[in-house]
DNA sequence: TAGATTGTTAATCGATTAACAATC
DNA sequence: TAGATTGTTAATCGATTAACAATC
């Protein structure tokens, strides 16, 4: 039982910090202020320091941060320490290059199994796995330890399907259906609305060149 | 030039009620209060007033909302009644993920070209267009009325290659590289960081984790 | 010790929610 | 007209920024 909640806006930046940290350490940089991280990143010092004390002192007064240090605490705390299992439901060309992106399974993401209802694609593989028909789900998702589940599948089916996997114990979805789920508040989902994000462009493209008329 | 500014908190929520309203439309809903809708889509309905009179006034008092006026008044300001034309940069699984899906080009964003410094997939085509090498891309940029690009490459390459798009007059990236481009502030971005999004989902789902136990 | 920089409290800013007068 | 519901102002809430005492 947590006591203090942190907030999403903070969650949503620490993958940033991350990377940041991860390139500096690559860089053999040692250590770190947050007034040198506020210059590289773009952000406030005060951010930086307010964000990292929502998860207890990683710093050192008269010093600033070690960077490997504080790497690998924002790792531990985004869980990237652990090893994820997942399933990917929807074997088309999103799926697919999920699926084949060797970065996540760098980070511990790994793929267990591809399902889709189309015939045609049963059994053709997606980095050694290969695709099931839709119908094997609920038992291999019962039958394995799945953490996540990625939802690759056209809105018309999405919202069924992720009843099936929370009915057999799924706990996250990572939804690219353009379509809001609903499920219960102890599932953890995480939207990525492509078709969102590219109209949130198309606004911006058209309020600019509006402003430079 | 625009007097108010609006705020990117306010934008980000547009795309969503368009596609609900796109919803009740298609379901041959005629007028929707904003407290039938602050129900459906689980937001305050102050919130969706708000929300709509950035752009003046779309209801009426004791009526509600039509529909069908709210949804083209939305699409207009999203500018999803102009055509777009764009351009993807890097035609891995992912591109082509992303050239393929027929959505897009139903909202007005029609695929003008596809590169790939990889020569072994020149000539492959994603949706009747040929992938043509990285180093047309200039050229090509500067012929045609290109509005987007979309970067699905690899971080080491990506920021270098934005310089290069908007040098040749691109106005709006769609960056899908695990990388903060360096753009004057003129030219938009949208960056989609899928690997953030898995951080954050895994932060939630470990949380949540914790929490019950 | 003096200087640097954090951790943390206080102040500000912006976004969300509530309330209600205007009006269809 | 009475009822409903917007448009809009005011109140609240939360997030960001500023300031500074604590401390390495």
């Amino acid at each position: 039982m947590e006591s203090k909640e942190i907030s999403q806006a903070v969650i949503s930046r620490l993958p940033r910090y991350f990377r940041y940290l991860g390139d500096l350490k690559d860089l053999g940089v040692e250590r770190i202020s947050s007034q040198e991280l506020s210059r590289l990143m773009q952000v406030t010092a005060s951010q930086i320091r307010q964000d990292f004390n929502n998860f207890g002192g990683f710093g050192q007064q008269g010093y600033g941060y070690n960077v490997e240090y504080l790497y690998q605490e924002i790792g531990k705390i985004l869980g990237m320490d652990k090893t994820h299992h997942l399933i990917i439901v929807g074997a088309g060309n999103l799926g697919q290059a999920l699926g084949n992106y060797m970065n996540f399974e760098r980070r511990g993401f790994i793929l267990k199994g591809i399902f889709d209802k189309n015939p045609d694609l049963y059994g053709k593989k997606v980095r050694e796995i290969a695709v099931q028909p839709m119908e094997e789900i609920e038992q291999f998702v019962k039958e394995n330890e799945i953490d996540i589940a990625v939802l690759t599948i056209p809105k018309n089916s999405a919202v069924q399907v992720a009843e099936i996997l929370v009915a057999n114990g799924i706990k996250a979805i990572w939804n690219f259906a353009h379509v809001d789920l609903n499920v219960p508040p102890n599932i953890q989902v995480e939207n990525v609305h492509l078709s969102d994000s590219l109209m949130k462009l198309s606004y911006n493209l058209e309020r600019a060149n509006k402003e430079n008329k």
